[in-house]
DNA sequence: CTTATACTGAGAATGAGTCTCATTACAAGT
DNA sequence: ACTTGTAATGAGACTCATTCTCAGTATAAG
């Protein structure tokens, strides 16, 4: 996914934003990092990053994915294996799903419709109110084999 | 959860043949771990497992988890956190989503209607199928705020 | 230009999870 | 009961993703 001037413009706006109001600032290696995530699209693995960007040092791309956590800029996805992998929030791109690849690894983003997001949200509600649960938010992942590993 | 006895039989008599289908023999601390997963019917961690077995040394336990994952007994499940957590497989208890706590970390099973476990399978078979995806199981996470930390 | 505070790189430290190895338990046959 | 092959076990060493430390650098504000 390759985004589009305007929109890396807005986003950029928007993650600086967010930064200050944690009394961060949106350097050069924390830009060059959301400008990665921005142009891949889906959930990348350290290993992505340090191939993609090997002039930044693991220490600090650990240490910027914490602070852009803390600032809701990026969240961290549990993938079926042991790596931790990192995409932008959702309220940064739009609300979608992942499949997973049980086989490689490799997560791709998919967006569901409207009608059955909202299907979900009400079902997710009754399942936490009765256990006096306070949804945040919800994910789900489809296990199973992609393209490549079927062959 | 405490199982039944009748339930306990049923539940041991197929792990064991699960296990000698891989060449596995169904030992005592294998059971001890089986009995612990199906008494709390719910993931737990690692330190839950040394905590309640405290005489089972930690290499073991995870030796056991890789054994018991690999004869289709137990499955992993990647919390919020660093850590984790492992449950029986869901053919052996029934088909369930997770309410995941984001502040303490705890994991608590709900099962949702079949009417709407029958729209989540169609609607990922569809979004799948777009991407030459081959679906294996989908898991549903609720994120969130857990009872005791509303308070 | 000073001061306060945030950022950075390099490497050390941490710790969950895995591996090794010497030993023990078990099953099946004799 | 004895042997033999194979699986299981405990203890600790080891790996490696992730976090921490520290000393030095950049940056914004007055």
């Amino acid at each position: 996914m390759v985004t589009t001037a305007e929109h890396d413009e807005g986003l950029h706006e928007l993650v600086e934003a967010r930064l200050r109001r944690a009394d961060l600032r949106y350097t050069a290696g924390r830009r060059a990092l959301v400008d990665l995530l921005a142009d891949e699209g889906h959930p990348v693995s350290i290993s992505d990053i340090a191939d993609r960007l090997p002039q930044l040092p693991r220490s600090s791309a650990y240490r910027h994915l914490v602070d852009l956590q803390g600032a809701g800029v990026v969240r961290r996805v549990a993938a079926g294996d042991e790596f931790a992998r990192f995409e932008l929030a959702e309220d940064l791109t739009e609300h979608h799903h992942h499949l997973l690849c049980v086989s490689c690894g490799k997560v791709t983003d998919v967006t569901p419709s409207s009608s059955f997001e909202r299907q979900v949200s009400r079902t997710v509600e009754e399942l936490a109110d009765d256990l006096g649960f306070e949804p945040h938010g919800h994910r789900l992942d489809v296990l199973g084999l992609c393209a490549g590993c079927r062959a």
